[in-house]
DNA sequence: TCTGGGGTCCTAGGACCC
DNA sequence: TCTGGGGTCCTAGGACCC
């Protein structure tokens, strides 16, 4: 006991609490459903980016054994046989559903932790209410709202509240709503005992393999394991979901977002691109959102990173590559992060090989101002200053893109409608953020 | 023809120092 | 010349998540 003690004192608050996972249904679907009432009670998928796999199945889809991460190419045929609807992904519509789904959800608890874009954690604890009631008025208030179904899930800890959301989920007898801190410990071990330990959160494919080979198959195995014996054979993260799931809470809700330590932006190529200036201007332009992100949370970078490789598909020889280059002064200027990866482009780049994908990282990422210090020589590699003049000019170029819309403004080297684009064939309208595009499918 | 993108954390191992 | 141990810092890689 007090092992448990020391554990928890050291990881979080102690028990009891009650944490809430408010989780929405195929959400990508769900969302394109709200706008197309033709998609209801069909096989939906939702693509990837390049329309290469299904990231979002409907129920319907998974009935006709789609699987998650299916390439299209693969399934394609199901339009014909099943009636199948494949979607490109329309990420401006989600994250904007997204933001309105956990405006409504922050209502419920003072205590809010936004999880990922479609899942968030609400602390409930000390809360004089009927929870399970309270979840179904979640559940209706959303539904209602914004027309987004979704599951909640409630626990002593966030693994718990993780573990019931799916129960709630895969059991239609529990009603989209699962209370695990009004069961029992004998009730809640005998849900435990019917779910692979695959299924908690944090145990991944080999985990799951490694326990399996030691025994421990469900998720009561993993919750009775020594924990002593699981932080030796495998680590301090995989002990505490032990922990976690004997319903002592070693996981906090976060309910500011820390900054980013790292950015990354990469995509695939439309078609295979083997010609450097090609390739230049992908990176040029990848490394200009990641330059937006980084000066949108008012972040520097110390270091910047650029790969290429050709398809891992691919029956040619590969070739993939990547180099870091350490900045001699941490900078949130697009135009001198994009000649440092040109220059880091050239380095790597071999000719004669088809790449399929490029992309950048923004590293060593710190708050401007802090721990900075000024280069008296920063003419630096780039010929560029870091002036007044270079921050006033990334203020107004973000300001115009956030006001007129994105890729208003530019860098020349981006290019003008690349044919190295993504293929964004089975697009989606913008409905909830361009006017035009909600008459345009109005009209259809 | 056609197989996503963006994150975090932990650990092991090497370099370096005393 | 050879022999030791312990600490820190950094990086690469692996595992996980959605």
């Amino acid at each position: 006991m007090s092992e448990i003690r020391s554990f928890s004192s050291r990881f979080g608050t102690p028990s009891p609490r009650a944490i809430a996972l408010v989780d929405g249904n195929n959400f990508y679907v769900s969302c394109e459903r709200v706008f197309n009432p033709k998609l209801e009670d069909r096989p939906v998928v939702v693509l990837s980016n390049n329309d290469g796999c299904a990231v979002a199945r409907s129920a319907e889809a998974k009935a006709v054994g789609i699987g998650m991460g299916q390439p299209w190419f693969q399934i394609q045929e199901m339009e014909q046989t099943h009636g199948l609807i494949g979607l490109s992904s329309n990420y401006t519509l989600y994250s904007d559903m997204s933001q309105r789904m956990m405006t409504i959800l922050s209502q419920f608890s003072p205590q809010q932790e936004v999880y990922s874009i479609d899942e968030c954690f609400l602390d409930l604890s000390g809360m004089d209410i009927d929870r399970t009631a309270t979840a179904q008025k979640i559940r209706h208030q959303v539904r209602q709202w914004i027309g987004i179904p979704t599951c909640v899930g409630i626990g002593s800890s966030k693994t718990q509240a993780k573990l019931a959301n799916h129960i709630a989920k895969k059991r239609p007898e529990w009603n989209g709503v699962c209370d695990l801190t009004v069961l029992a410990e004998h009730q809640i071990d005998r849900l435990m005992g019917s779910i692979e330990v695959g299924e908690v959160w944090g145990v991944g494919r080999k985990l799951n393999e490694q326990l399996q080979s030691l025994g421990i198959s469900s998720v009561l195995d993993l919750k009775r394991a020594d924990p002593k014996v699981i932080r030796r054979r495998f680590s301090v993260v995989l002990e505490r979901t032990v922990w976690e799931l004997r319903g002592v809470a070693c996981l906090n809700l976060e309910d500011i977002t820390p900054p980013r330590q790292q950015i990354i932006s990469s995509r695939s190529f439309g078609k295979p691109v083997w010609y450097l200036p090609d390739l230049k201007q992908a990176v040029t332009t990848y490394m200009s959102r990641a330059a937006e992100k980084l000066r949108r949370q008012g972040s520097v970078a110390g270091a910047v990173q650029v790969f290429i490789r050709t398809s891992p598909f691919n029956t040619k020889p590969f070739y993939g590559n990547s180099i870091t280059l350490p900045l001699i002064t941490a900078t949130d200027d697009t135009r001198v992060l994009v000649k440092h990866v040109i220059r880091g482009l050239e380095h790597i780049y071999r000719a004669g090989y088809d790449y399929q994908k490029a992309g950048v990282m923004l590293l060593d990422i710190r708050l401007k101002g802090q721990g900075q210090v000024n280069d008296l020589f920063a003419a630096d590699m780039t010929g560029l200053q870091p002036t007044g003049k270079a921050e006033q000019l990334m203020l107004v170029m973000d300001a115009i893109n956030a006001r007129m819309g994105k890729h208003t403004v530019k860098l020349a080297g981006e290019g003008f409608k690349p044919h190295w684009a993504m293929k964004r064939n089975r697009h989606s309208p913008a409905y909830t953020t361009d006017i035009r595009q909600l008459a345009w499918a109005i009209a259809q």
